[in-house]
DNA sequence: GATAATGATTCTTC
DNA sequence: GAAGAATCATTATC
């Protein structure tokens, strides 16, 4: 249906045509002045309609024309009746639109990370990524404190942009209904009209912060993936820490496997967890035997403390240092039979270091 | 900046 | 699944 037969259709173009009436002063001439007002209305119709084909000067001039016409007040209320239907028909087709997925992944997502959302005061505790592997839980909590700055960070850049962009919606949906309101002096124009286009206005906008969101997500991701990756975040052991495991391992050179129970009680004393008890052991077995002459002077020196600690205590000395030799580990997890002392080696290279029962290093070395 | 030391990971073997 | 071996990546030292 084009806009000429609207205009007459039984149920659009006769809507309202009282008002057409209205902006008639009954002033036409002879004749049937039913006919005439049908004549004069179609005869303004067609210029209006034609407008278009116009030059700019001559359109502007029709325009001008149109605007002093005596019955314009009468067919802009039908025009703007008209073109209400029309805008109606169409919102009626546009509205209802389901929650793009998409937006609402991202949304679940910033919310869950606590960038979006009310903030998670001082917790970071379901977002925070565990830094089980890095070392001691004094670094653990750098770490999280550092992990909380730096999406406390993302945060607020996220909040900063949001802000802006809502008000740049704001600032540009409250120009265009100035200018609606102002074009509807001088052109049909709906309140539902004006409606429709703050809608379209607003669905751009959107998009916008969806690139938004968008971007925040991947700086959360890869502010995680950096503190979960152990590698990056390695962190020296303390000297206490190294000392305690080099202690237990010379001292238990013959078989440097240390027992679950064992390697959890020395992940206890060294603030560390169990798994890097062992990657140190593993780690500390394969240098062993890669440099056995380098090792053996630590091994020495290892040995010497050991026997000093004993002498001291077998002498009663309370003041005698403590050291890792206070193990309450069960001596038979990893002392060889007829080894009864601490530290099975002696000082001059001699029974279990290197040339006593360590089998372990002596199986494979070329 | 080069190098060594070191903690962690990955792959293989048993 | 644990240990060995190779390797990577970071840290410490000079």
């Amino acid at each position: 249906m084009d806009d000429q037969q609207r205009l007459t259709h039984p149920s659009q173009g006769q809507v309202n045509m009282q008002n057409v009436m209205q902006g008639y002063d009954g002033s036409y001439g002879q004749g049937d002045p039913s006919e005439q007002r049908k004549q004069e209305i179609g005869d303004v119709l067609q210029q209006i309609m034609t407008i278009t084909d116009q030059s700019l000067d001559e359109a502007q001039a029709r325009k001008h024309t149109l605007n002093c016409h005596r019955m314009k007040p009468a067919l802009f209320n039908v025009l703007c009746e008209i073109k209400e239907k029309a805008c109606l028909s169409i919102r009626n087709t546009q509205e209802e639109e389901p929650p793009d997925p998409q937006l609402m992944r991202l949304d679940n997502m910033l919310i869950a990370e606590g960038v979006a959302g009310p903030e998670k005061g001082g917790a970071s505790t379901a977002s925070t990524p565990s830094p089980a592997a890095s070392g001691g839980q004094t670094d653990s909590a750098i770490e999280h404190s550092d992990y909380r700055a730096k999406l406390a960070q993302i945060r607020q850049i996220y909040h900063t942009e949001l802000e802006k962009y809502e008000q740049a919606c704001t600032e540009f949906t409250t120009h265009v209904v100035n200018l609606l309101r102002e074009q509807s002096r001088t052109r049909p124009i709906q309140p539902k009209e004006i409606e429709r286009m703050v809608g379209i206005i607003r669905k751009k906008f959107s998009a916008i912060e969806m690139q938004l969101k968008q971007s925040t997500c991947e700086a959360v991701m890869i502010l995680r993936s950096r503190f979960l990756d152990a590698r990056r975040k390695r962190r020296n052991f303390t000297k206490n820490a190294t000392e305690i495991l080099t202690e237990y391992f010379y001292s238990h050179l013959s078989n440097p496997y240390p027992s679950e129970e064992v390697k959890e009680e020395l992940a206890r004393k060294c603030g560390i967890s169990v798994s890097q008890v062992s990657n140190w052991f593993g780690n500390k077995r394969i240098r062993y035997k890669k440099n056995i002459g380098k090792a053996q002077e630590e091994a020495n020196l290892y040995a010497a403390k050991a026997a000093s600690a004993a002498s001291s205590q077998m002498v009663g000395d309370p003041s005698s240092p403590t050291g890792s030799s206070n193990y309450s580990l069960p001596s038979s997890q990893a002392q060889m039979p007829g080894q009864g002392g601490m530290y099975p080696m002696n000082l001059n290279g001699g029974e279990s270091y290197p040339g006593g029962d360590n089998s372990w290093e002596l199986e494979d070395q070329d």
